[in-house]
DNA sequence: TGTACATCAGTGAACGCGCGTTCACTGATGTAC
DNA sequence: TGTACATCAGTGAACGCGCGTTCACTGATGTAC
């Protein structure tokens, strides 16, 4: 389905090498383009144009700039994943304040240093692009590592430290898949503070990447190290 | 510096009366092209083309395509704000929890019905077009609304829900614009905690809209009032 | 190892479309005397 | 009230640019005998 996964796993010939290689330097000028000039302008042409080569040559690698864009999704949901779990990699698991501190910092560094790729990702759709089943999984990398850092609070026995309150059998139901891909047992009060916190984190790196802000909050750093606290004390982590 | 303010306050002519109706016709058609193709794709032709009129004729009442796109930022951000209004007019002052569930409703259906103006407001930045000053006021419209109704509690005396903890210097001082804007006296600890509600409305609503708790969250309305429920809790409204 | 054929990469022109903005011009509306 | 002039709305052509995708073609690489 992935045009990059079309190429045979290991290059047997010069030209399996040779498209591979290709394939890779295509990907890489979209990024480069995408630091530029946002999601929507992404142009096949511009890409070909910057590689020295026809534009009709991109399609024999990706078969049309739709792909290129799932392509770029999928590289971009991966790597602001990676980079979560790099931040959390240097903390031990059972620190989970500085668990959560490290992997929100995590994604907002990655944010701030991929503007137009946090854009792709959580921004609007790109227009007359409809994402295909292929960055379903991908997609959900980061919020499960969330979920993860919140399921190991109540394996570790830590009560959560916001008031509680019963959780409908409506809102049960509805949370269903999400507390399957757990994978493993989680309260239903803990999983709906969870279900709080990944629209809190999205919403803030929103607000502060979209200018939103502007003006209004002077130091975002402190402002964002403040709100973490918060939500660290609502989790319980300590 | 607003186009459609550039129009006389009362029109005294016939031609001043259709400068005026004009200006709205052509501000209504670029509303109706917002619903079907995103901000990046409003087309000065296609609007003039839909009126019937030179694409060049467009351009003696609004100089440029950014002059537009700011004439409906601001209608936007004036719409949302007049919905969370209507919704929360229906409530007494001092029914916190209800006032807050109808106003986050209310911005809620609003965004529901208005997707790509949304988008315009709260998704990502319109390639090539910077935001101009006569926006940030309009822009602050909805989140002072929530403001108000969290200053209200604090001064009804209603105590916070969530765990409390110190607001260090640093954060007070890169709050002080928005501690200013409310217009009289509120508690840091109050404040942070409506510095955690907006970002977690925008998320939520972001998230619902482009598609990110697609198959995760089965009941969108069932989720949406229980995380509100949620929320009250914390902020101690009852 | 060498030849014949098949496969594939890459080219360049073309199709058919879009856009924002400018400009010289016409004809209608408004204003001052 | 009527005329002369100024103002402004709207036109249609043009400028200069962009795009995604297709297609017939060339020449190089790979494969089977």
């Amino acid at each position: 389905m992935i045009p990059v996964m079309d190429a045979p796993s290991a290059p047997r010939t010069a030209r399996d090498f040779a498209r591979i290689e290709l394939t890779r330097a295509i990907l890489t000028k979209a990024r480069e383009q995408l630091a530029e000039v946002g999601p929507g302008e992404l142009s096949v042409r511009q890409i070909a144009r910057d590689l020295g080569m026809a534009s009709s040559a991109v399609y024999r690698y990706f078969p049309s700039r739709d792909h290129l864009i799932t392509a770029l999704l999928i590289q971009c949901y991966e790597e602001s994943a990676g980079a979560v779990e790099t931040a959390e990699a240097g903390v031990p698991r059972e620190q989970l304040r500085k668990r959560w501190v490290a992997m929100a910092n995590g994604l907002r560094d990655w944010a701030l240093a991929n503007q137009q790729e946090y854009a792709l990702l959580y921004g609007s759709p790109v227009p007359g692009y409809a994402a295909p089943e292929d960055t379903v999984l991908p997609a959900m990398r980061v919020p499960q590592l969330f979920l993860a850092l919140i399921a190991d609070a109540e394996e570790l026995g830590v009560p959560l430290g916001a008031p509680s309150m019963s959780v409908p059998r409506k809102e049960k139901a509805a949370l269903a898949p999400i507390a399957e891909s757990v994978g493993r047992p989680i309260g239903d009060e803990r999983l709906v503070r969870a279900m709080l916190v990944w629209p809190f984190l999205i919403g803030q790196l929103t607000l502060e990447l979209f200018g939103h802000l502007h003006k209004g909050v002077l130091d975002y750093d402190a402002h964002f190290a403040h709100l973490l606290d918060r939500v660290a004390l609502d989790l319980g982590l300590t």
